[in-house]
DNA sequence: TCCCAGGATCAAG
DNA sequence: CTTGATCATGGG
């Protein structure tokens, strides 16, 4: 169905062969690093994508529970007309609602470690990143770094070096910069207009290599798991942890499981009592045991151990 | 002032 | 293959 483009629309939706709950907040507002965290707009949670062709503008919320739910979009488009089927496909997509949260829980249910999570987290998924480019970045961005802190640098590069597409009700917003946009800049320049440091060195690393076609992206995408790592390991500035994130979040690769100082912590307590183990064990170990599942396990550890302090 | 934040790198042991 | 210092920057 195609609408007039030049007002806010709205339509609800319910996903077809629901595969398990969704509770969107706590998965919007878990600091994922695919993209930076969508912002509340008291209906819902907003972004912009190009959907179909255009630019849309989206605040989506849940109705209903956890168990039964829909989903409500307003969304206005930049220029041109859009389908509401395309947009309710990315939502799809970039939620992960096409993972199987029934079949993860039933699968570890005897895992009593990981199942103790799975009550407070239910309903919570891994959010998919439309942009390798924005993924790779934002999780160099974490590094030795607040998730409130990296969002904001990453809020200050789209405002300083992203377009800036406008929309039919006078709003505005910044997209997240291209690689071209980011090379021709200097390590100086990044640092006292973002503040992101040291971080600089790196972005700027990555941002020129992309450019110069050294590195493609692209190309990680479909790669096996171990290549694909040991590519991204010879970035500056990219080690285990951001190559596992921008693995999992940003290319959808489920048995890339980031291994920060928490999760370190909960699986060394966990799984090894207590004893001594470096973080490359820990990855090997969580890829080893919980598969493709790997990525989801990090995601609920992670937050169940960080509620928990 | 020191310590921490979803780490990575480098030099030593 | 492990450990320690260092790296920018802001907040507690």
């Amino acid at each position: 169905m195609r609408t007039n483009p030049r007002c806010t629309k709205q339509f609800t939706f319910n996903v077809d062969d629901v595969k398990g709950p969704l509770n969107l907040s706590e998965t919007i507002l878990s600091a994922q690093t695919s993209e930076p965290e969508w912002i509340s707009d008291g209906f819902g949670f907003v972004d912009v994508e190009k959907v179909s062709g255009d630019y849309v503008k989206y605040s989506v919320t849940q109705n209903g529970t956890p168990d039964q739910f829909t989903i409500s979009v307003r969304y206005i488009t930049a220029s041109t007309d859009i389908s509401q089927t395309d947009l309710k496909q990315h939502l799809v997509n970039v939620l992960g609602l096409r993972d199987d949260l029934r079949l993860f829980y039933g699968k570890f249910s005897a895992d009593e470690q990981l199942s103790a999570t799975f009550g407070s987290l239910r309903g919570l998924r891994l959010m998919r990143g439309t942009n390798l480019y924005e993924s790779l970045i934002c999780s160099i961005l974490s590094q030795n770094n607040s998730a409130k802190r990296w969002n904001h640098i990453a809020r200050l590069l789209m405002k300083h070096y992203g377009k800036k597409v406008r929309f039919p009700d006078k709003s505005s917003w910044f997209l997240f910069p291209r690689p071209k946009d980011v090379a021709k800049l200097t390590a100086r320049e990044l640092q006292q207009t973002t503040s992101m440091g040291y971080r600089a060195k790196s972005v700027l690393t990555v941002s020129r290599m992309i450019q110069d076609r050294e590195l493609e992206l692209e190309s990680v995408v479909n790669d096996s798991y171990e290549n694909a790592l040991e590519g991204l390991l010879q970035l500056h500035g990219v080690g285990p942890k951001v190559a596992d994130c921008f693995l999992l979040y940003g290319t959808g690769q489920l048995r890339a499981a980031p291994v920060d100082v928490w999760i370190h912590r909960i699986v060394s307590r966990l799984y090894f009592k207590n004893m001594k183990v470096s973080r490359p064990t820990t990855a090997s170990f969580l890829r080893n045991r919980f598969g493709v599942w790997a990525g989801y396990v990090q995601l609920y550890l992670f937050h169940y151990a960080r509620s928990r302090v």
